[in-house]
DNA sequence: GGGTAGAAGTTGAGAGTTCAAGCAAGCCGG
DNA sequence: CCGGCTTGCTTGAACTCTCAACTTCTACCC
């Protein structure tokens, strides 16, 4: 029953080395155990999800406080839908608000209340705490780099689109 | 107002510098990126979430292909509660089954079914060769090493209770 | 201008997760 | 052997996320 392939791939699965395998299973552990403990703080001391926090970060950042929905999906890596049921959460608390835009009629702005960015001032402090405890004071200061340039290149690859996406003619 | 003082922290939060904000920043893309990827990859290939997946793997490499639901829970990194609710998923996909400990009848088994193996066999080879696209194919052998050790590191500062936790008057 | 493909954003249903509460069984001091 | 503490696991409700429509508007083309 193999005289047709069922897969384009190759022949034999490339397997991961024991060593290998140790190093995903820490991956695996040390992001479920961080994703974890961050969305418990924020959520215990904030009321909202890391990624919601996040969100509000982002539009704290950005000229006028303010972002298009899909601008703020991408830079956030997370999808428009998943975006608009976050800031529908987020306006009934008071710390976004929607805009029109005015250039482009299907366009909305999520904007930073001032109330978000009280939120985000208040409780600042405490997560960055809760980042240098977990990771940042765990690490030294090559490993820091290290840990920056891998996630670097992670990220790249796995981003939809990045600079030259659009030309795909140029590879 | 300020006779006592609300909380340990001493005085001044220690912000993260602009390298450190680089660094997280590169490991929440990255991370939130990798996890979506294998999700999907996961959920249109083999009809279950990667966490999901990382369960009968677990299982699948326990002894007699069971494991206490609470050593299952703690060994992916997850509440109980979660877990009952995935095992009750995956119970009705016919890949686990649970069964009654003999030695506590409090306790419950779950166990890898043989349909449960299969779809791990079948499927095993894709997500392989997913992981390795996005990580390892990308890093030089000093980076996985690294990201290993880094990954250990905070792990192990994370687990709710590891080797001598047991043991509090050690400090 | 009218047709149409694509982009921006939303929606609803179903699946997954969290949190607090609950039940049953083991553990133990008296 | 009984009262209370703890452990193992489950449950239901509220919340979040995904996926596939769907609406509205823009851009392009002729």
């Amino acid at each position: 029953m193999k005289t047709a392939p069922a897969s384009a791939r190759a022949d034999e699965p490339r397997w991961l080395t024991d060593e290998e395998q140790r190093v995903w299973r820490s991956y695996i552990d040390a992001s479920t155990l961080l994703e974890d403990h961050l969305d418990r703080q924020l959520q215990r001391d904030a009321g909202m999800p890391h990624i919601y926090y996040g969100l509000l970060v982002q539009l704290a950042e950005s000229p006028q406080r303010r972002l298009r929905m899909t601008e703020l999906a991408m830079s956030a890596k997370i999808t428009r839908s998943r975006l608009s049921h976050a800031v529908a959460r987020l306006e009934k608390n008071g710390w976004v608000r929607r805009e029109d835009c005015p250039s482009d009629k299907r366009g909305q702005f999520a904007v930073l209340t001032d109330d978000g960015y009280e939120v985000l001032r208040r409780h600042a402090p405490g997560h960055v705490d809760a980042v240098r405890q977990a990771v940042f004071d765990r690490l030294s200061p090559e490993q820091q780099k290290s840990l920056g340039e891998i996630m670097r290149i992670i990220a790249e690859g796995l981003q939809p689109s990045e600079a030259g996406a659009d030309l795909p003619w140029l590879r």
